[in-house]
DNA sequence: ATACTTAGTTTGATTAATCAAAGTATATTG
DNA sequence: CAATATACTTTGATTAATCAAACTAAGTAT
């Protein structure tokens, strides 16, 4: 059985590698991600080579092999399942899941997991509207594109907030950014870096291309 | 914070010393409840008691301190709200919760297990029939003794089962025998070492000391 | 191209938890 | 009481995960 800190090194690089959309991953994204110093990285990710989870390029990056990323999308369907649950079931905050199932996601065994699922429903998205793989490890991919990639004038729909930051959820929040909800692009020009947008009836307001990354929409 | 290996050595020595009515527990318990090598207790209880866990008796055994208590009855609160949550709402069998819960109660935050206890209603017993330690780390005590103690003759109510092995639950079941069932006693001398007992209109059986011990019951 | 910067690697040490095996009290029993 | 058995402790070694600090390769800039 893999130890927790191998299953957080691979969801890690999972998450990376979909959120750059390359499954090549640098070290650096591996340790910072993770919170350890460069060598720790260095050492366990050779440790992790040596198992099978992953193929390591040195000074280059890593790969995960289709074990590594079968175990990978596993933790992360838990992951965002038990977010789900957090939210719907116990009426925890938006915000402060992430921490929660972090935890919680290495101590509950794939039949609890399998209930759980079942109790909510077979959910398809999480709170911050992300995919849950199914339990073939497989994520369902939806049509969306960054709030960045909008033009000016268009109407969309937010998919997801693709950022586990409590302050930004916090943020986002009070601006009424939710899965769900109806966006108006007021004004995007590149050379100012920054998108201006408006909810509802709400005053508008801007948004730096650092957030604006974060955030998932539809047409 | 205290590891999830030091929360189960307290829990542990809770447990022994509720078991047995007696607050200090031996080595061997120790080390036998944890299933590790009886150097290994030694070396991790000298330890504990270092960070005033415990209190350490060479040869004779070990006494949790009052800050030892108040966190192995919170063990016991999380493992006991979990079983009854892992049953009640997600529908999981009686006698595959424990292992469950002994992983995720490690892993469960305050916050959270606070949010558990409301949705449940907060329950006072878990699926076993064992008290649930109020937050303030107390177990409210109901009168109730084990069946080796009861008179020939005799009508009672069984009020839980203490025993975690898989296979006694699963057979204390086949028999129905479980928290809030009427039984009789037919025949008990103690010569025999063994109890006759009725359940309901079911075939009269008998059970062995040991298992008896393990039958809480109330008249 | 030479110097500088950044990203990544190596090395040596530390901590928590464990075991096997050798050693030592204490209790039991003839 | 002496011999033995049981329960416990010590010792020396191992594993997983980590860090700090020294080192090195690759890329950038002057």
């Amino acid at each position: 059985m893999p130890t927790s800190t191998v299953e957080n090194y691979l969801k890690q690089i999972l998450v990376v590698s979909l959120e750059t959309n390359c499954p090549e991953v640098p070290m650096g994204k591996v340790a910072q991600g993770l919170c350890v110093t460069s060598g720790t990285a260095t050492t366990m990710i050779k440790n992790l080579a040596g198992n099978g989870w992953l193929n390591y390029y040195p000074r280059r990056g890593v790969r995960l092999t289709r074990k590594g990323k079968k175990l990978a999308m596993n933790m992360l369907r838990r992951h965002r399942l038990l977010e789900t649950f957090l939210v719907e079931t116990l009426g925890l905050d938006w915000s402060e899941i992430h921490q929660e199932a972090e935890e919680l996601e290495h101590a509950i065994s794939e039949k609890v997991l399998e209930k759980l699922d079942e109790f909510l429903g077979r959910p398809r998205q999480d709170p911050h509207g992300h995919p849950i793989p199914t339990r073939g490890g497989v994520i369902r991919r939806t049509s969306t594109q960054s709030l960045i990639s909008c033009k000016e004038g268009s109407k969309v729909i937010i998919d997801s907030i693709v950022d586990q930051e409590s302050d930004f959820l916090k943020f986002a929040r009070t601006k009424q950014l939710f899965p769900g909800q109806e966006v108006r692009i007021l004004n995007h020009e590149k050379q100012a870096d920054a998108i201006t947008l408006q909810v509802g009836r709400e005053a508008p307001f801007s948004l730096g291309s650092r957030s604006s990354e974060k955030i998932l929409v539809q047409a």
